[in-house]
DNA sequence: GCATATTTTGTAATAAAATTACATAAATTA
DNA sequence: TAATTTATGTAATTTTATTACAAAATATGC
């Protein structure tokens, strides 16, 4: 658990704590500044329970105990990621609106971080290092993540491709075979051509990931679904921070692919960084 | 004395310590973190003195002894340290790298928030609103950046277009004119064809913006350069923190516009989202 | 240089704080 | 509704920090 954001874990995860956690959670949201110099005696009573509860909560979130809790609430102040009232007003000048967007990205990724099903991204890496061909789709948003995942995945050796292009996608997919895998971005879930090209290339026996919101139909109709839910509010003023996630999601694939592959590969990859070498102005 | 310098101050004040209180404040030097995660029994031993010449010296620093010491310590701590443990490892399993690519992703972006130049964000709004034409220069990863803030500003009534072709870049660049405003992006800044582009853009009296590394070339040669200092450590495994950051300071000048422009200018946008309703299948 | 005051430091006792073990209560499941 | 699991609190224990006081060490004045 990342220290820097130990309230934004506290706020993510309210929900699925037990009645005591919510009240120990809610004594310390309320006042974070006040925990942190407070003893254990002092906040179990604020929060109505037990001092052993306090010292559960704080192991739940994976601290050494309450001073270390103290601690890490501290060093977060610190760094000061507001997660409430972060939406961006009409009213907000430069200094409001830029720490507000930061705020929401963070938000989204220590959620995500917190949420994500790490052996769903074991499977997909597996059956990323099975696949004879990869093809990202995307469209819209989503295309520049597609084109962000090609420029990653390109280096490892096996015939990768970005589409964009519906046509193109129809296509594909109409000609897929087993071997292939489909890698489907689409935050809503929903858009026509990708479903339309998930349910052609699952008919052909290629595999489908899904990289979408939780339960939509991308997300049933693909054989490995990594599920994303971000904050419904960042869409007005298009700081969609469903793709930032995305890309970190690819991110990781790409981390988990290398590590599969071994030390050995890191020499592959190097010799693609400096191939950009002469592209640069020395300085 | 102010806690935000409590490591400094322990430096500035160390010549007029007295015998037991110089080594309490040499054993936290050598190792600040080790300090906020010892008891006092353990500093106390490792700088050689008694349990209450610690508890001493912490007073003498404004705290209220140990605890407190500890955690202000660990505070001024947060902004210079380091995500030792956040690196991947050769031997990571899923469970490990996985939040280890969400941390550094999050790191950057507090960091990014608490140093970035609000002012400099201001001004470049200030030249996007008055732009005649807007140009994204990438290649590599930023130009699926590139590619991704045209998504967001083709919405904005002008003329916007993505390039990641040098030779439509060198055109470009060479065709252009007072009121277009180039926007570059490169992680290294030292890209040759966006340099030459930079170069040939301004000579022909258009304005550059760099999104780019601090005191790069490319930074140095825009008219105004956002600049952004990453982690070096996440280049190895490709996850690029840089193009993270990227893309939020793009939704942060994207939402600078819009605010710009007023709340009218947000129906113009709903009815460029509505349009993207037959595309999806109801749910 | 020696007696006296002052400061520094450690020992031991005390107090405070946190943690653990265990028992009971609540909630869930069959 | 009984059995099982999970959640929570009480009380004991342990750890940790602080205080009071005495002994050194250092400094000061004669």
């Amino acid at each position: 658990m990342n220290y820097q954001n130990l309230l934004s874990s506290i706020n993510v995860t309210f929900d699925s704590l037990n009645k005591s956690e919510k009240k120990v959670a809610g004594a310390i949201l309320d006042d974070p500044e006040a925990a942190t110099r407070s003893s254990i005696a002092i906040l179990a009573k604020k929060a109505g329970v037990s001092e052993p509860s306090v010292n559960r909560f704080c192991k739940r979130f994976d601290t050494a105990g309450f001073p270390d809790f103290k601690l890490k609430l501290a060093q977060c102040l610190v760094s000061g990621v507001k997660f409430v009232n972060s939406n961006v007003q009409l009213n907000d000048n430069v200094f409001k609106y830029t720490p507000k967007i930061f705020d929401n990205a963070i938000h989204d990724l220590v959620a995500i971080k917190n949420q994500i099903d790490s052996s769903i991204i074991e499977k997909v890496v597996d059956q990323l290092l099975k696949a004879r061909r990869i093809f990202f789709f995307g469209l819209g948003t989503s295309g520049a993540v597609a084109r962000d995942a090609e420029n990653k995945f390109f280096r490892f050796d096996l015939p990768v491709s970005f589409h964009v292009d519906v046509l193109t996608m129809r296509m594909l997919s109409a000609a897929a075979k087993p071997g292939d895998l489909f890698f489907m971005i689409s935050h809503t879930g929903r858009t026509k051509a990708i479903i339309d090209a998930t349910d052609d290339a699952r008919g052909n026996g290629a595999i489908v990931v899904g990289l979408t919101t939780p339960g939509s139909m991308l997300a049933k109709k693909s054989d490995l679904a990594i599920e994303v839910l971000v904050s419904e509010n960042t869409e007005e003023y298009m700081a969609m921070t469903s793709r930032i996630v995305h890309l970190v999601i690819l991110d990781v694939l790409a981390t988990g692919f290398i590590l599969s592959k071994g030390p050995e590969f890191l020499n592959h990859m190097e010799k693609i960084n400096l191939s950009l070498k002469p592209t640069r102005y020395k300085q």
